[in-house]
DNA sequence: CGGCGGGTCAATCAAAAGGTTGACCCCGGG
DNA sequence: CCCGGGGTCAACCTTTTGATTGACCCGCCG
C-alpha cells in the first residue's frame, strides 16, 4: 500500500509548512506538492499528471488572498478528467463558506484548528472517497435536508454577503447582474426567514447565526 | 553567540507547527516553546524564567479564538520584570489591530503571508530591539500622527455600537434617551469620519477597522 | 473672557429602503 | 402533466434614512 499522495493549496507559506510537517510525520500519507493559490495547483495537478504521479487528495483553504480563490479552485479541479477529492481545511465554519465548498464538489470539510489527529483521519477518509464534515457542517446539511423552508436559499446567502459588505440595493443589483426589484424580493425574504425588518437586524442575526462571516473578515 | 530562543503564542497547532517549521530551519533560531494562547504563554515564559532559560522574542498571533487574546497577552508581557521584545505574527492588517498592538506595547508587526525571509529577519531585528513593522502598519502610524483628527468619540462609538444590532434611528434614540434628529446628526459625523453615506457601510467599516466587534460576538 | 468641540434638537427636502401585489420563467418531482 | 419552489421583474405606496441648515447649551483651554 503506497502513501496518499496530498497536493497543499494555502496562500500561506506559514500554514503550508505546517501542514507539511504535521502530516509528513503520519504514517502513509505524503506531500506530492504545495500551491499559494488555486491557479498554481491546477498547474501542479497537471504537472504531476504527467509525471505519472496522482494526487490522492487534495487539500485545500478557502481563503486566498490573491488568485483564483479556494471555490473557484474546488470546482476547476472537479471538472478534470479523473479528479482527486477536494478536502477544504479552513478557518471559518460559517453556512456560506460551507454551502459554497458543497456545491463546488468538496468532499469534506475541515475547520483549521481541528487537532492533527482529526486531521489525518479526514485526509485518509477523503482519499478513500468518504465524505467528511466538521460538526457544524454536518448539522448545516442536515438541517437544510429536513426543514429546508426556514433556511436561506443560497442566492440568498450570496445577497445576505453583499449586503453585509455595505452595499445599497441598486450596488447589489449591479453587482450579480438583477434588477433591483429581484433584490428587494430577496431582501424581503430574507427579512421574513431571519425574523427581522430591516438590513442592519438582517447583518446582525446573520453574523450571531453564522450564517455569514463577520463583515470585513476577509482572507 | 547562541541562538535567538523564540517562544511561539498561536492558537492554531498548524501554524505552530508552521513556525517552528519554517524557523528551526534558520540559522541561528531556536524555538523555546510554544503555547496556544495568551494564559499559556504567560506559564511558559515563567516556567523559562525558573529554568534559567530567557526568551529573547515572543510571536504573538493576535486572533486566537479562545482564552486572553493576543493583545491582551502582549499587554501582560509587557508588565513582566524583564519583557522580552513581542513580535505580532497575524493574519490582518486593519487599523484597530495594528493600533491596539502597538498600544499593548508589541515591537513589531508582520503578517502571516509575509515570505519566511521576511519573518526571518524581523524575528533578528525584534531579538535586537529594533522595531519592525510591515509596510501597512508603517502607513498607518504616519498616517494617525499627521492628522488625528478623524477619529470616532466616545459617544459615536456607543451608537454606532447600537447600530450594528440592527436597532432603527428611533430605537437607538429611545434606548440612549435623546430625539431621532440627534441620533440622525451623530449617525451623519460617523459616516463622515469612516467616509461611508449609509449605515450598513459603516457597520461594515467600523467593524473592518475593529472600532466595534462584529455583531453578536461575544466580549 | 472668548472660542471651540462635543452633544443636543428642529425643520425640511431628497433619496433609499421596506411592503404588497401580481406576474413570468424554469426545473424537478409527484 | 401539473404543481411548487426558486428566481426574476414591475408598479405602487409608506416609512425610514440621509443631507442640509441652523440653533442652543456646556465644559475646557488658551
Amino acid at each position: 500500500m503506497t502513501d496518499v499522495r496530498v497536493l497543499l493549496v494555502d496562500d500561506h507559506p506559514v500554514v503550508r509548512a505546517g501542514l507539511r510537517a504535521m502530516l509528513t510525520e503520519f504514517e502513509g500519507i505524503s506531500i506530492a506538492a504545495d500551491a499559494a493559490d488555486g491557479k498554481a495547483a491546477l498547474r501542479e495537478l497537471s504537472r504531476l499528471a504527467v509525471l505519472g504521479e496522482g494526487v490522492d487528495v487534495v487539500l485545500m483553504d478557502l481563503q486566498m488572498g490573491a488568485g483564483m480563490d479556494g471555490v473557484a479552485a474546488t470546482a476547476a479541479i472537479r471538472k478534470l478528467a479523473a479528479p482527486p477529492p477536494v478536502l477544504i481545511l479552513t478557518t471559518y465554519d460559517t453556512d456560506a463558506d460551507i454551502l459554497a465548498a458543497v456545491e463546488a464538489g468538496a468532499s469534506g470539510y475541515m475547520l483549521k484548528d481541528a487537532p492533527p489527529e482529526q486531521i489525518r483521519q479526514a485526509v485518509f477518509a477523503a482519499a478513500a472517497g468518504e465524505t467528511v464534515l466538521a460538526p457544524k457542517a454536518a448539522a448545516l446539511l442536515m438541517n437544510r435536508i429536513t426543514n429546508p423552508g426556514t433556511s436561506l436559499t443560497p442566492r440568498e446567502v450570496q445577497l445576505l454577503e453583499l449586503l453585509a459588505t455595505g452595499l445599497s440595493n441598486r450596488a447589489i443589483a449591479k453587482q450579480v447582474f438583477i434588477s433591483e426589484a429581484t433584490v428587494k424580493t430577496h431582501l424581503v425574504h430574507i427579512y421574513g426567514k431571519l425574523g427581522v425588518d430591516n438590513r442592519t437586524a438582517a447583518i446582525a442575526a446573520a453574523t450571531q447565526r453564522r450564517i455569514i462571516r463577520p463583515p470585513g473578515q476577509a482572507s
